[in-house]
DNA sequence: CACCATGTTCCTTG
DNA sequence: CCAAGGAACATGGT
């Protein structure tokens, strides 16, 4: 469940879980996410460690602790790739068949769990070095924006994706942010009018807003429990509201009315990755 | 079997 | 050096 808005949504819901808790033991299953630290690096400086922070950066959860021995305060990254989870689960209850990491809090294992293991629970920084500026602070601005766009012939919806522009927006916001400026998808970055700029940049915010505003209201069922997934973008936890499921205007809504104008909302490919836009309020200029 | 999927990195090409 | 395009990573759903 991985963009900025569920990126967010998780720090916040995890933060005080883990305030102060202490690691016990550490067993990794699945190597690669550590990458590219070692096991054994990673199990000895966890080990003993205690929580004492988390914080968001684009996509990426920051997590502070200080080891108990050295006192030194050190950062654990994560980072949930397409279908990366992270949560808490009793001692002893049964392990996700994809777990990657377990973190033996003492009553509670802290589990990352990633069924394609893209995503990353690591001691390596250099990851964060590349990012933007983030999308909901003061450092992103229509001039910032603005001076992103400027080098890139590519498609602004390709560039949206870029975390070095901007950090945190995927392939869902990037759709939906390009259709609340009504600007469309394949018009070149460096062509955007200052007044589209404007209105992209507040675009992205408020679609950023919503979604984690979205989040924030809603019982969210982080382990996946539930019937479909462990669910953010479409689903819900049991027993809430069904207005909560379509919140998203045209991702994944092809053939599907647009919510302005009734037209159907169309599916294309760019840079491999699908994008979701109505034709008529998303017209190209020429 | 075919194609699709919320992401990032690496390699090649120009 | 940089921009851009594509493959690779790995598993599951439809």
């Amino acid at each position: 469940m991985p963009e900025l808005p569920e990126v967010e949504v998780l720090v916040r819901h995890l933060r005080p879980l883990l305030q102060n808790k202490k690691v016990r033991r550490v067993e990794v299953r699945r190597a690669k996410v550590l990458a590219p630290t070692s096991v054994r690096k990673f199990a000895r400086t966890l080990t003993h460690a205690r929580f004492t922070g988390l914080r968001r950066r684009g996509k990426y959860l920051l997590f502070t602790l200080r080891g108990v021995n050295s006192r030194a305060p050190f950062m654990l990254v994560g980072h949930l790739g397409m279908t990366g989870r992270m949560y808490l689960l009793p001692t002893g209850s049964q392990l996700p068949k994809h777990a990657a990491v377990v973190l033996d809090l003492g009553r509670q294992n802290f589990i990352f769990e990633d069924t394609r293991y893209f995503g990353r629970l690591t001691l390596d920084q250099t990851a964060t070095d590349r990012l933007g500026p983030e999308p909901l602070e003061a450092g992103f601005t229509p001039a910032s924006l603005s001076k992103g766009l400027q080098r890139s012939g590519q498609p602004i919806k390709v560039k949206l994706l870029d975390q070095s522009l901007v950090a945190g927006i995927g392939n869902i916001y990037a759709s939906e942010a390009l259709f609340r400026a009504a600007i469309s998808p394949f018009l070149p970055a460096n062509r955007l009018k200052i007044s589209e700029v404007a209105r992209l940049w507040r675009a992205i915010r408020a679609v950023l807003n919503e979604a984690i505003g979205c989040g924030s209201t809603v019982p969210l069922d982080y382990p996946g429990e539930g019937k479909r997934d462990g669910l953010f973008y479409f689903g819900r936890a049991p027993g809430t509201p069904d207005f909560y499921e379509e919140r998203l205007r045209v991702y994944d809504r092809a053939d599907l009315p647009c919510p302005t104008c009734g037209t159907a909302i169309k599916r294309s490919v760019q840079a491999a990755r699908s994008t979701f836009y109505c034709p008529k309020c998303q017209r190209r200029r020429a």
